[in-house]
Parts: structure tokens; sequence; C-alpha cells
DNA sequence: TGTACATCAGTGAACGCGCGTTCACTGATGTAC
DNA sequence: TGTACATCAGTGAACGCGCGTTCACTGATGTAC
């Protein structure tokens, strides 16, 4: 045990790194990043205020990461869903079922994301726009690809696709602030919202 | 000059308090509410600390207050719009100028309103969404009246101007990102979406 | 109209507290030979 | 394998600062007679 391939030393600050992320994200339950204190993070992590400065250089960059944490792995989804078969009415479904499923695995990411997509510290705004751009670029692409949308210009794909997205995050903020017995509501409204859009969908080359 | 029916006092009073909200609004262009402090407000509006207790009870009070006067006044402009002439390319045109010429005016209020809808103050949430919900409603009721309703819903009515307002929202929100050389391309995207809204609402009965 | 008293918006001093950041440190892990 | 040195994640004390809230106050405005 005299040298391990990935070190001890390296493992164990990620895994106090991870602590930090977890601390921050439980605080940030119930306030917003630009009130969270680093010595507040450190304490419920267990840690002196000047082990912070070990990982990040302040707490907008903690939140950086977060940003991270909450939405990267996310991408593959987006494909996923989309490629599925099945009638335009199951598809838009399952992908509500999706995003309820995801929410409510892991409120505390998603309530995140929507309380500091439009919040008070610009290096996480800007990372969650960023974010959110690919999503929908992703998702324009993904509809590129289906026969419905022959005769769409890129532009028009990707104003589809920002709608899309933007009801995600929509829905999402709706379920969290609705809570666990108001999902079935929230639910109900966002797939008539999306069929409404779909159907938008099918008739903008006969009108526009 | 004894007695005014007014009062001195009360006029005086209210000129704090607005005072007090002017300089609050001015802080928040770059910080939530959560970060604004106290001494913070009064200073920027030239009083003591302890002059914010005759007005506000605390800071999120201050916050309620300001939801109420960026949003209060509002209320009649939906029915206008809507109730104007025109076929629904126009009136779509003329709701999406409406809403820009508003944010252009009055941006620190609306970056507020943007920033504060998920923000970490609770009773600031809740006034925001009791807010959004009357215009929603209000969008629905003057949908309602309109011919191309017939068989609709009061349901679906309340979802389509559910769906239109948080349309504006993130419009506002697009716009304030987006800054005055953005607003063009902001108002170009917002106006194919809510077409293709129209276009939906439009099919809605033949397909849902 | 004039006087005597009540109200109350805003003051200024004081308090204890938690904050972010600095610094020199400790001791386990990593490395060179 | 063993030894001697380097690295560096986390410590603990200390700092100056701005915070929210309390309290007794002042003096202009309001009111009763």
């Amino acid at each position: 045990m005299s040298h391990t391939s990935v070190g001890v030393r390296q493992t164990q600050k990620l895994r106090t790194r991870q602590a930090l992320l977890d601390a921050a994200l439980l605080l940030l339950e119930h306030q917003s990043l630009s009130s969270l204190g680093l010595r507040e993070v450190t304490r419920a992590a267990g840690l002196t205020p000047t082990a912070f400065y070990r990982h990040f250089e302040d707490v907008a960059a903690l939140g950086v990461a977060l940003v991270e944490e909450a939405l990267g792995s996310l991408h593959g989804l987006v494909g996923e869903v989309l490629a599925e078969t099945g009638d335009s009415e199951e598809r838009l479904d399952r992908s509500v079922a999706v995003i309820a499923r995801h929410v409510g695995a892991q409120p505390a990411h998603f309530r995140f994301i929507s309380r500091e997509q439009h919040g008070g510290v610009d290096p996480v705004r800007e990372a969650i726009a960023a974010q959110l751009l690919r999503f929908a670029q992703e998702v324009a692409c993904a509809l590129g690809q289906e026969p419905q949308s022959a005769g769409w210009s890129e532009e028009d794909l990707l104003m589809l696709g920002g709608l899309y997205v933007d009801h995600m995050v929509i829905t999402t903020s709706a379920l969290l602030e609705a809570g666990p017995q108001g999902e079935a509501e929230v639910v109900r409204v966002a797939r008539r919202r999306l069929r409404l859009v779909t159907i938008g969908r099918a008739h903008w080359l006969d009108e526009g």
C-alpha cells in the first residue's frame, strides 16, 4: 500500500470537495446563493472556514460547480426520450414523466437551478444559461431529424427547442412549488401545454 | 397653513417610504433580496438604520411592497391589449411590443420580479405567484370572450392564459438579459413563439 | 386665534454577533534515491 | 526496502468590519380647548 494508482490524498480531497457541495446544496434549499456564507458551508460540512479555499475561490465558484453537477449529467437524456418510438401523445407524456421523476429524485438540484437561473450571482447565471442553451440546441437537433420537421428552418427548430426547454424549466419549478401532493395536477397541465405546442408545430408550415 | 387636509406628516412619511423603495430597487439591480441589508437600504436613502422600522417590519416586507409597485399597476393592461381589434398576427405583435416598451421603461422593476419569482424569500415569492395567477385569470377571461374560444372549457382557458403569462415573464427576462442592442432579436423570437402557440390554439379542438 | 399637551417620524449611541480573509502551523501523503 | 526531503489538505488564532436590533431621545406636526 506504499503508492496507489489514484492517490490517497487526491481521493480524500475530492471527498471533502463533495462534502462542501452537498452541504451547500442542503443549505440552499431555503436560501439563495448570494446570501450563502462560506463559514456556513464549512460548518455544515464539518470543516474549518479556511479549508474552503483549498477547493473553491469563493462561494460563486462553488455555485458554478453545482450547476455542472445538477445539469451536466442530463444531456444524454434529451436524445433518449425523443428517440423512443410511439405517437406524439405517448412521447409527450413520457417526457413529462421523466421530468417529474428527476425532480422527485433530486429536488434540491432543480430548486437550485430554478432559483439561480435569474439570481444575483453573475457567473452562476451565465453557467445555467449556457447549459440551457445546449439543451435547446440538442432538442432542436433531435426534432430536426424527425420527418415532421421537413421544411423547417434551423432558426425555427431552435425556436421550438427553446420553447420546449423553457417549458421543462417552468414545469420543474411548478413541481417544486406544488410538492408531492400537487404533482399530479402540475403534470396534467404541463401535458396539455405541451400538447398545444405540439399541435402548433404540426400546423406551423400551413400558416407560418 | 395651520392644518392641511392630507397632513404634512403623512405626506412626508410616504415620501420617505418611497425613498426606501427607490433605494432598494436601485441596489437590487445587482443583487438579490435575500442578500440586501437593512442598513444598506437606509444608507442609500439617506436615513438612519432605525428609521427603516417606521415603514417596514423587515426587508422581506419591503420586498412585498415592491412586488405590488411593480405588478399592481399592470392589471388593466391585459384587457386593453386583448380588447383591441385586428387579426391575431397584429394583436400578437402589439402584445410583444407592449411588453418590450414596459421592460425598457422600468427595467429595474421587471428584473426584480424575474429574480425573486423563484428567489429565497418566501413572502415575496408568494406575492409574485399571486399576482401572476391573477394575470393568468385575466388573460383566460379575456380569451374566453372571443369567438375563437367557443367550446373551450374553463380549465383549458386557464391553461392557455397561464401559457401566455409564463411566456410574457420569459420574454421580460430575455429582454433584460439581452439589453437594448439584443432587443430586436428577442422580440423576433418571442413573436414566433407566440404565433406557434396561437396556431396550436386554433387547432386545439380539432385534435384535443 | 392662542396655548398646552400628545403624537410620532427620524436620530444617534450602543450591543453582541457572524462574516471573509490572513497567516504561520501540523502532520499525513508522495517522491527521489 | 529504507531514508530523507517535499508537498499540500486541513488547522486554529486573529483581524477588522458591517450587520440587525434595542433604547432613550428630539423636535416638528397634530389636536383639544
